[in-house]
This record gives structure tokens, sequence and C-alpha cells, in this order.
DNA sequence: AATTTTGTCTAACACATGTTAGGCTATGTC
DNA sequence: GACATAGCCTAACATGTGTTAGACAAAATT
């Protein structure tokens, strides 16, 4: 093939098919429906892929592996807990934002998986996870962040950055970089109205 | 039937429905799988109801009548911003926890209903956020929450307290009273760790 | 020019799907 | 005792499911 601008056809198939499997569910979307919306027939699909779960799991991994560099670049360059949070933010907006269907399946078609796959890819899940509570650990020995109980601040966290994906829109006024802020301001925080003596207050 | 202590057949139909939905998903959840775990064949389950999806309506809509009488009742009886919201969250979190499968079903399996369910569904929830939306903006009039966009900081506070459903465990050590207590505090005083100079602070 | 590779097709298989029709039996009601 | 109701059954149907086998044509490679 040497360099041709076409884009790849599998990946094309892997993107039409996170498109469907956000809209419809994972379950609920046909080997013919993913098939038609490429022209083809559903037979045809199998020439690029093994199974209809082998398309699963390579979203759910490929994503998974994203958001594994993407902390693992946060802890490399940045030393400051609190940076390290917003970085970390802002990186995990930005990889939903540019994905938003493979993030759809990430989050929710990922039950589908079956064993041993399965396993694996909670096992990557609880690991991003434990990136972020490292960091809420350390800001808390650096006495920035409030004594939190670190579990529960942790998945709180990951809550509302996820759930930007139940209603982000590419085409709507705010991008990416103004979410993630507005995230960290409301993480960090808070919404009750404070005076500005913030112990970290920096005008 | 009188007055009788078996629980009613479709009421069990609807929670062990609810059980699997939540395990499986809907999509991927069949009437002979249904069926099976309630011990009788698949032809029978139509003797209790009309079709798959009125199951899945059911509890969507039941679900989603908690929801709103919760949050009319918080409207009803209180007066401050803050005590609305604190209420509102300690419901929500109770709905959530005391109906675990059902919740697992209305925040993931909602997008199974075909119209015009669907469309009534959706509404449903927007008015619910809409409910939220409008203790936020009482609260900034009263000067008691920080200047925030209204949408957005509903929609992120629901995420924190629709997320619980994927960690809470009803074994777990935390009870729902607890769970909310703790999403209050991070909601209305975020992470950062501040001085007890907040505008509100009540010793 | 010969040959491999790539991408598609038709046809089909084996099985799972939601649902219907009609019959049986136990229980409760008049 | 007659009758209705509730709750289940077997059998079946029409359609949809993921997947395989094997053929054909265009493009790329040798």
């Amino acid at each position: 093939m040497s360099e041709s601008f076409t884009i790849n056809r599998k990946e094309q198939l892997l993107e039409v098919a996170a498109r469907l499997f956000k809209q419809r569910g994972y379950a609920a979307t046909s080997m013919r429906d993913l098939a038609a919306e490429l022209g083809i027939e559903a037979a045809s699909l199998y020439h690029h892929i093994k199974s209809k779960e082998e398309i699963l799991e390579t979203i759910c991994f490929e994503l998974a592996s994203k958001f594994s560099n993407a902390i693992a670049e946060v802890n490399d360059i940045y030393f400051n807990a609190e940076e390290k949070l917003r970085m970390a933010i802002k990186s995990h907006v930005q990889i939903i934002t540019e994905n938003t269907n493979q993030s759809a399946v990430f989050l929710q078609e990922w039950r589908n998986l079956s064993e041993p796959k399965l396993n694996a890819f909670m096992k990557l899940r609880d690991a991003y996870e434990n990136g972020i509570r490292v960091i809420l650990k350390d800001g808390m020995n650096e006495d920035v962040f409030a004594d939190v109980d670190e579990k529960f601040a942790s998945l709180t966290i990951l809550s509302t950055v996820n759930w930007i994906n139940e209603w982000y829109n590419p085409n709507g006024k705010m991008n990416a970089e103004e979410i993630a802020q507005k995230l960290c301001d409301f993480i960090l925080g808070g919404l009750r109205k404070k005076l500005v003596t913030d112990i970290n207050y920096k005008p």
C-alpha cells in the first residue's frame, strides 16, 4: 500500500462500529447493520476482523491505552499535585472529546466483553483509577488537598470527567480546554461561595 | 387475591428483569434468560406482560416518577438553597441505593426504549435536571453558591450522584446517608484545602 | 505477464430471538 | 357444583443472529 491517503478500511470499520455501538449499544447492533453502514455485505466484514467481539475489544483496549499513556505522562512531567490533577483531568477530557464514539463504548459497552478480556480490561481501569488516587494522596501529603477518602474522591472525580460524554457536543460552544478548566475549578473549589482566602489562592 | 403475603408475580418478574438488565444489558438479556431465572417457560411471561419492551418501560418510568416526586417534595418543604440541594442529593442517593438494579436500567438501558416512550422519558429526565438547575439558580441569587454555569454545574452534580451506581455495594460499609453526606461536602466544598473562613462556615 | 493480495460477493448454516395459539390444572368465587 | 381466573405448559412461527465456505474481480507486486 505504501503511503496512501485513503483511510485503511479496517480503521473505517472500527470508526463506524464505534458510532453504531454508541448509538444503539453493542448487543443491539448487528453485523448486518454495520455492514450496511459501510455499504457492503455482512460476510465481507470478516475479511477485516475475526469476530464481532474483536471489534469491541479493539475499541475498548485502544482507548484504555490512550488513558494509560496520558496518566503516565502526567506523572512523569509534573511534580506538584494540583498541577498533576489539573493536567490529568485535561488529558482525560481531551481524550474523550477527541474520541466521543469510542469513549461511549469504553465507558458503557465494555460490559459485553467476555473473559478473559473482560478481566484484563477491568484491571486497566483499576490501574488508571489508582493513578488518580496516587495524585490525591500526594496532594494530601503536600497539604494542598483536603483530607478526604481517596477512593471515594477518585471515583467522584472520574464520574464528573466521564459524564461529559453524555452531553458533550463536538459542535457546541465549549471546547475541550474550556470544559477541562471548568471541571477543574469545580472539583478543586466546589460550589459554595468562598472568601478569597483559600490557602492556595493565586491572584 | 385479597391480602396476600406472596409477592405479586409481576412485581417479581420486574425485579428479576431489572437485575438481569443491569447485569447483561437489556438487548443481551433474552426472554428465555428471564424466564429461566423465574423457573418458568418464556411463553409464560406473556401472561404477565405484553412485550419485552413493556418491561423496560415499566422499570424506567417507575424510577423516573420516584425521582420526580422526590425533587418536588424537596422544593415544597425547604426554602434555603443549600438545604434544598443537600436534601435533593440525599433523596437522589437514597433512591439509587434502594433500587440499585432499577437505577442501572434507568441510567443506562433507557436508550433501548423506542418512540414515543423514548421521547417521553427524555422529557422527564430533562425536567428533573431542570429542578436541580433551579435550585442552583436560587443559590446564586441568594449568594450562597459561586457564580457558575448552571447547566454545566447541574450536569456535573448529577454525574457524581449517578456514578455511585457504578461502585455502590449494598453490603459495603457506607450507607446511603454517609454517601450523600460525603457527596454534598465534595460538591459544595471541593477538593482544595481551605481556610475556615468560608463565607458560610458553620462551626 | 504471472501471481499474489485485497476486498467484495452469493449462498448457506445452525442457532437464538420475540411472540402467538391453544390447552391443561389448580385455586378462588358465585 | 358451575364457572371464572391465574398461571403455567408445549408447540410452533417468522425473522434475525454471528459466522463460514467458496467464487470472482480489481489492484498491487513480482
